[in-house]
DNA sequence: GTCTATAATTTGATAGAC
DNA sequence: GTCTATCAAATTATAGAC
């Protein structure tokens, strides 16, 4: 059941990642998946309709793998840590996931979606920090500057990597990255 | 001399950060610069030869701006600070050159360019937090974590700016943010 | 549900007069 | 150098048989 659609959801971010949303054609879909244009359309109602299931299922997937760390019983530092070690590990294991989520212009062929921030998954970051606060482990500071110096580099490392520009893996980066990272926004 | 040129690489900026470069057509370009098609295609070889000239230009720019301050003689915690400052008021006062330099995926329409990040401007965050290392101001780090430590949250910052979900001028952050950033590499 | 064939637009780009 | 008119190709999407 929906086996065509999955299938078409995973070639098209395949493709997504590869080459951009605009430089793929629902006939470069419909190749890639072995299927034809009729199959597509039944299944979606178009290209942008494609994309945005796609965003769906990925922010939402996101958005679970974050709520289990930022649920745990610790140290908000210790959970700030395990949620870095996530993302580094996502986007090693399926960067293709973690482009299209990260630095897919959503807004240019998503019109209808809310910027990546506003988004549930970077909603919780800014909300562990603000749990720091309350705790007294993070010193005061306006959340949104608290969460962009506790995240801000990981995420530009993650960057990075999607671009090919990291010689050594991810991994190899995250004890200082959160150290870093922590430093920044301790009290 | 050189005018009608001129006029076409500001439309299409103001364009191509408006509704990307994809959603925008070359027959937008000439409607909303008053031109004809013969007359742009006068002057450039074609679509792609403005995003070209326009990214050469534009980081050319960028990158005088931040050379001035890194050759200034102070500290680097200094010069840094007065990095970030320039940034946020380019992004400020310029959001179209902002975004076009930050969050256009130039990959996609520009195959030849190289990423961002391998860029000048972002070579010199490199270098100075080197030179901060050498100075014995940064502590031991690879280098590449310490820049995006450093100058990260600062970025994060100027895209949720650039995407509209930040309530105050990005200036009033400034304090904030480069302290974190500091505290993050500082020795 | 999947296929092929095709319609309707749009796009990047060229030709040639002025 | 700028214009208008036009082309060729590609793209999204639909129609209708099976």
């Amino acid at each position: 059941m929906g086996d065509t659609r999955r299938q078409i959801l995973a070639v098209a971010l395949q493709l997504f990642s590869e080459n951009g949303y605009f430089n793929t054609s629902v006939h470069d879909i419909k190749r890639a998946a072995g299927l034809s244009i009729g199959a597509i359309y039944h299944h979606f109602s178009g290209k942008e309709s494609i994309a945005q299931a796609l965003h769906e299922l990925l922010v939402e997937r996101m958005s679970a793998l974050l709520e289990e760390r930022v649920a745990a019983a610790a140290t908000v530092c210790e959970r700030s840590r395990w949620i870095v070690a996530d993302l580094f590990a996502l986007a090693e294991t399926e960067p293709t996931v973690m482009r299209f989520i990260l630095h897919a212009r959503h807004q240019e062929f998503l019109p209808d979606a809310p910027p990546i921030c506003s988004t549930r998954p970077f909603q919780l970051l800014l909300k562990l920090v603000e749990e720091g606060m309350g705790t007294g482990e993070v010193r005061a500071l306006e959340p949104t500057v608290g969460a962009a110096a506790l995240f801000g580099g990981a995420l530009r490392l993650i960057h990075l990597h999607l671009d090919g520009m990291l010689p050594a893996p991810l991994a190899s980066y995250l004890d200082d990255c959160c150290d870093c990272g922590w430093r920044a926004v301790a009290a």
